[in-house]
DNA sequence: TGTTAGCACTCTTGCTACTGGAGTGCTAAG
DNA sequence: CTTAGCACTCCAGTAGCAAGAGTGCTAACA
């Protein structure tokens, strides 16, 4: 059997109105419509027929029909069409977005907020994933007599520092000897690969010379790098689920509440997924917990490499058009935010 | 009316049951206790001697009794008996507190959460507030032609730094006199003295000699110090709530979330309360939403000096007893972490 | 005088039966 | 191919009923 055109669009209509609803729609409510100017038995003919291509489904015999997974799919492949955000609402949110201190982070958390209130889902950010980033540069600079200053310079433009106090007396020139060792050992090399490569054993003949100052160093190097790559995940809207009828059941609620505050597993899925915009759809997710939700994410990007993510998480009713063109705007903004020189200004990865 | 030992006693027993239940309880499941012999009749009328004094109230006339607000005051304040905790529920907790790095945030965060998963409860933590933190020393380290390392130290010995990149030239010289010139000015101040004390203005005059390094160095003094002040507030077991039959309604449930949502009204509110172990009950909480939830928080100390929070927030019906002897061994035990030496090793505020 | 048994009364909870409404599927006529 | 008509299904809401739990009161008892 073939999509008509009409079927499209008794689909199309179909679909709008429970977006709006959440109630399983009749033919008569469709046969309603203007731009379906048939009668209420011919709709129910066209829909049993979309009901047997899996486009819809029957809550039960006498309920009307509800759009399936493979109906949203449709929908957002071909159907939907991009909605352009108006003017004014393009304002609203660069202004918000940028009424905030040109701190990252703080801007990361903020667009997280912004996508959460607009579109009344549950929205996330992650900061950028520093997987790519490869370290440039590190220094170690003392500051009195049990103090140095540990300084990471990454290719991207980060700095990290962090003062290490020594258990052992340093001289200007083994400070400097180690430096160079360091960034001999490390300059090119990812940050996680310089993680999982202790290279403490390389150098053992020159640690012998530097009569242990590497044994203090090395433990706050490795904390340091960690906290470079550590991704940050912030959430925003946790509370909009219980105004979705979808999850008026307390034991949904409850399940979508701890999925979300695991935070360590859903960061992982969350970089796992491909880049650009992506819309998975109920079932299509592959964890069980997220079957009755749509997850729409895109990536932005950080100095033209580092990636990050934001989304949204909601019911597998949710109004994609409008949602992917904010977050495509959203996105768009951040990116430029990032792109070259505002990069520079900012704390450490942390 | 006075209240009698047997008024007491019938007292004690109906919370520890509505405690364990959630269920009004009646007379005749009292008179069945070992303790309390005698007929339902007599405790019925006991019981409504106790409902008069407002110990006890009443869902409907043929339901039974419920402890209220005043009854569960009387029994912290007076009843509960101070449990200790076994050796073994000891050594698990301090296995686990001290199973973390040695870094300060980490090992408060996991307090938050050990404590929620020991009392099922919702609970959390707050990293201290360093009002009482006293600047000692700041420094300018020159790093390449156009970054310097600001270093700011604190009388508690918390060492933060930040990497700040000069709009203009400097000197070793300007930078060092910049360096002395912000000691002398912020030395012997709170932080948050320093921060609404914006010292620019004062020293206008040589502003003009080091021909704009204080301008680009201020604005990350200031940064800096609010990084230091920052009090994080950690959360755990937020869906907790969800398995008490108090929160079955969605929209407590809902407005339950809401409020531990607002994290700065909350951190703002839980530094306010009185150091040492406090409990409210109900109505004793000035919020309205809180009116019927219990809220245990106790301190904790760093360096003798700074003080920290740790808590939890759940229902009026709560094992108070256990509760807090839980949080008492917990502050205990972070008292003793953070007492002298283990302070100077971990990161920053941040 | 304090305690207890007994009893009428109240309120909740769960069950059943019923009804109206919304919607479908099918058939037959246009 | 479209549509009107009709029988059928299922849900949601309501009313009624019975069982159960608990109370308050009274009167008897120690």
């Amino acid at each position: 059997m073939e999509l008509s055109e009409r079927k499209l669009k008794i689909l199309q209509a179909i679909i709008a109105d429970y977006v709006r609803t959440a109630e399983p729609v009749g033919s008569r409510t469709l046969s309603k419509k203007p731009e379906l100017d048939f009668s209420p038995a011919t709709i129910r003919n066209e829909m049993a027929d979309l009901e047997e291509m899996g486009y819809l489904t029957h809550p039960h015999t006498s309920a009307g029909r509800v759009p399936s997974d493979k109906a949203y799919r449709l929908y957002v492949n071909a159907l939907m069409e991009k909605k352009e955000l108006s003017r004014e609402e393009k304002n609203i949110i660069a202004e918000r977005l940028h009424s905030t201190a040109d701190e990252f982070e703080k801007t990361i958390e903020h667009a997280a907020s912004i996508l959460s209130e607009i579109t009344n889902l549950t929205s996330f950010a992650l900061t950028p994933n520093k997987d790519e980033d490869v370290l440039k540069y590190i220094n170690l600079i003392p500051v009195d007599g049990n103090t140095v200053i540990l300084m990471i310079v990454s290719e991207s433009g980060k700095v990290s520092n962090k003062a290490v106090h020594m258990s052992v007396p340093y001289t200007e020139d083994k400070l400097q000897l180690l430096s160079k060792t360091m960034t001999y050992n490390y300059k090119g090399k990812t940050i996680s690969q310089a993680l999982t490569n202790n290279i403490i054993a390389n150098f053992e003949t020159d640690i012998v010379a530097m009569s242990g100052l590497a044994e203090d160093v090395m433990p706050n190097f490795m904390k340091t790098l960690e906290d470079m790559l550590n991704v940050n995940l912030y959430m925003e809207g946790l509370t909009n689920i219980f105004d979705i009828p979808e999850y008026s059941d307390l034991s949904k609620a409850k399940s979508f509440m701890e999925m979300l505050s695991q935070k360590e597993e859903l960061t992982k899925k969350l970089i796992e997924r491909e880049d650009g915009m992506v819309v998975t759809i109920g079932g299509e997710n592959p964890e069980d917990i997220l079957h009755d939700c749509s997850l729409i994410t895109a990536s932005y990007h950080v100095d033209g490499k580092l990636i990050g993510k934001i989304g949204v998480i909601g019911p597998t009713r949710m109004k994609y058009s409008e949602v992917t063109s904010i977050i495509q705007y959203l996105t768009d903004n951040l990116n430029d935010t990032f792109k070259l020189e505002s990069g520079g200004n900012d704390k450490n990865g942390q």
